[in-house]
DNA sequence: TCTGGGGTCCTAGGACCC
DNA sequence: TCTGGGGTCCTAGGACCC
């Protein structure tokens, strides 16, 4: 199952005033994050900077998009999701897969009847269209979702796998992309069914596993499980950022990666996490990417720890001759904050303060708004981010960037700098 | 696709050990 | 100092997805 403009839809059934109308959400990023069919029919991709749509649709309606909402809707589905069968997988926010294997009898239906309960139920209670495909994998069920979209129905049974993958190019099969296919195009293999038609040991001889199950799943050989278990902890957690115009200053690029480097920490300690690993990485002008991959002395998410292996990691990619237009930082080999192992040569009372300080950094954010308190090397961001937001062309959620400072002044909170 | 932001998994090969 | 055979763990890098 697949929520047709998924993030449209949520605002068009929050806001019925809006259905019908060409909708569009991504407002804050100045890029299309999603479009409803009436933007899209005029022309709206996603992805599509926003001075652009308001050329090719100037009556659209363009809003920032609302996470939380749109999170609430997709709890729902899944939950309608559930009262069909137990085993439902939460792909991602608006897609799922579930297994109806058996439950023809419980129904007094086909495979075909259920589906379609699911979907008129589901535009019954929370009023989003929704595509199903159904098949015998996950592979020929998602061929079967997207092939008619939106409000699409589509069986693919044993029968008629040949017929749907003929005239599919293959990189459009989920799990290929752009360099698989282009490898197998080499063999002669463009279509989906070319693809599937090609025997046991030529796969073997010539592919990894993800792509011998792929090939196995076209064939209507499932042999991708339906993973019911809630999401697991996560893996890594990254922050990246690209601003315009792109800049040479080491001074304000470096503040780029420490607000992300801060942003990132917020996060892993919302879920109590502690990264024992920092990858920090600059892309230029000319989308060349560099990067860095650095071991902590000790698991940590707080920035006052980590802004010295930053310094130096960036002292080592940053090239003064160039300029950049993005920063990003990655924390991974998460571990849970409990779980933590000090060595004999940690300085654990120092580790201690820094968790007092920042278990009352959280409580102010909360209190006062994001960044209330912050690293000095993340201040000059501003410097650049207000002529930003003056340009016409780049909107800038200002309330996000200022968020912060806005607060404290409503609120009449001076601005405070505090060394550690 | 003139390029935003956030994720996951797999594999090959080196380091190290018995 | 050199040699066989076998195993585990870690890391870099690639590929893909929404």
């Amino acid at each position: 199952m697949d929520a047709d403009a998924f993030f449209a839809s949520c605002e068009q059934a929050l806001h019925p005033e809006l259905k019908g109308r060409p909708v569009i959400t991504g407002k804050e990023r100045g890029i299309v994050a999603a479009a409803s069919y009436e933007a899209k029919g005029r022309g709206v991709k996603r992805g599509m900077r926003l001075f652009e749509v308001r050329k090719v649709c100037p009556d659209a309606v363009i809003l920032p998009s609302d996470y939380e909402s749109y999170s609430l809707f997709s709890m729902r589905m899944f939950e309608i999701l559930r009262r069909f069968s137990p085993d439902v997988e939460e792909y991602s926010i608006d897609e799922a897969f579930v297994d109806l294997t058996g439950l023809r009898r419980a129904y007094h239906g086909s495979y075909g009847t259920i589906a379609e309960k699911i979907q008129q139920t589901i535009k019954t209670e929370i009023d989003i269209p929704v595509s199903v495909g159904v098949s015998l994998s996950k592979v020929l069920a998602k061929i079967a979702s997207k092939h008619k979209k939106p409000y699409g129905l589509v069986l693919i049974p044993g029968r008629e796998i040949h017929s749907y993958l003929e005239n599919m190019p293959i990189e459009s099969v989920w799990g290929i992309g752009a360099n698989t296919a282009a490898y197998l195009g080499k063999y002669g293999i463009k279509s989906a069914l070319d693809f599937a038609r090609k025997d046991e040991w030529f796969v073997k001889k010539h592919l990894s596993k993800p792509y011998r199950q792929v090939w196995d799943e076209l064939n209507g050989r499932s042999v991708l499980p339906v993973v019911m278990e809630s999401k697991k902890a996560y893996q890594s957690i990254s922050k990246s950022k690209t601003f315009t115009p792109p800049s040479g200053d080491a001074t304000f690029v470096f503040a780029q990666l420490s607000k992300n480097l801060e942003n990132a920490c917020i996060k892993a300690r919302r879920y109590r996490l502690v990264a024992s690993r920092l990858i920090l990485f600059l892309r230029s002008k000319d989308f060349q990417d560099v990067g860095i991959e650095v071991k902590l002395n000790h698991p940590s998410a707080y920035p006052v720890e980590l802004m010295e292996v930053l310094r130096e990691g960036f002292g080592q990619i940053y090239s003064p001759q160039l300029l950049y237009r993005s920063t990003g930082v990655v924390l991974v080999g998460l571990v849970e904050e409990g779980q933590v192992q000090y060595s004999l040569f940690d300085d654990v009372t120092r580790i201690d303060k820094a968790s007092k300080v920042y278990t009352a950094v959280d409580e102010l954010s909360k209190r006062y708004g994001k960044h209330t308190v912050q690293q000095a090397s993340s201040l000059p961001v501003k410097e650049q981010a207000q002529h930003e937001g003056e340009r016409g062309d780049v909107p800038v959620r200002k309330t996000d960037l200022f968020m912060g400072e806005n607060k404290r002044q409503r609120l009449g909170v001076p601005m405070i700098h505090i060394k550690i």
